[in-house]
DNA sequence: CGCTTGACCTGGAGTTGCTCCAGCTTGGTA
DNA sequence: TACCAAGCTGGAGCAACTCCAGGTCAAGCG
């Protein structure tokens, strides 16, 4: 798969998928005769997976650990379950955070129409 | 208000609410004799509502055109409505989007575990 | 067969939104 | 009166992209 497909499939930039293999959050990509990158159908599943995860906050240092984990293989499946259920925890504070903004903003508005009345 | 109580009531750093004033993000704050800031409620009100934008996306340039409507007073309430609206709007999406990325989650935990299993 | 076009390549500079630091001033305490 | 914490400013540093210049290569077209 070249650079544009996976780009447009995992949501990430061609730019961030060639700084993320930079920083070594991939596993070595195939090179094809004219030393263009061509992707496996595991390596865009890998992408698609850090495009999530780095969209909802988690930090490029816990990318570089949770990867290191994945190029050592299977042994390491443990460690990778635990990165991925702390994150879970940390979608629910994200979520929680989402909830008190809406309603500080449910508020502001709520406010806001009481102020536009009392000009009328 | 000293600037370390509105930091610790607005979840804002120090260096992050100077960097804010010195961006116009804030209206005009007042200084004791000794050339402090001394932040009004309302100012911290007001920061508390950038914070809470911020932390959950808005980008800067948005929150500076937000700040100038504030600071040209009530004639723009409906135009600070209009931003306020479209946010919320934005947190329904990130909402989703956490959504998703649990689901992925979930789909990988499963995985792992059946892994696991098979090489016991 | 030569030429152009477009997708890709690399290395490096630029951007956003903080965050930290050096070096200075000041108000309150012992 | 001597100190220390908390504040000040201007500027450097950092994370995570994003953009750009200048180059390669395969494919399609006249």
């Amino acid at each position: 798969m070249r650079i544009s497909e996976v780009a447009s499939t995992s949501g990430l930039s061609i730019d961030t998928i060639r700084y993320y293999e930079k920083l070594d959050l991939l596993p070595k990509i195939a090179r094809g005769r004219d030393g263009r990158r061509d992707f496996s159908a595991e390596n865009v599943e890998w992408l698609i997976l850090l495009s999530s995860l780095r969209d909802t906050g988690m930090p490029m240092e816990r990318m570089r650990y949770f990867a290191q984990l994945y190029r050592r293989g299977n042994e390491t499946l443990s460690g990778r379950k635990a990165v991925l259920l702390e994150h879970a925890a940390h979608l629910d504070m994200r979520r929680a955070a989402l909830d008190r903004c809406a309603e500080l903003l449910a508020y502001k508005l709520k406010r806001y129409d009481e102020m536009t009345e009392d000009l009328s």
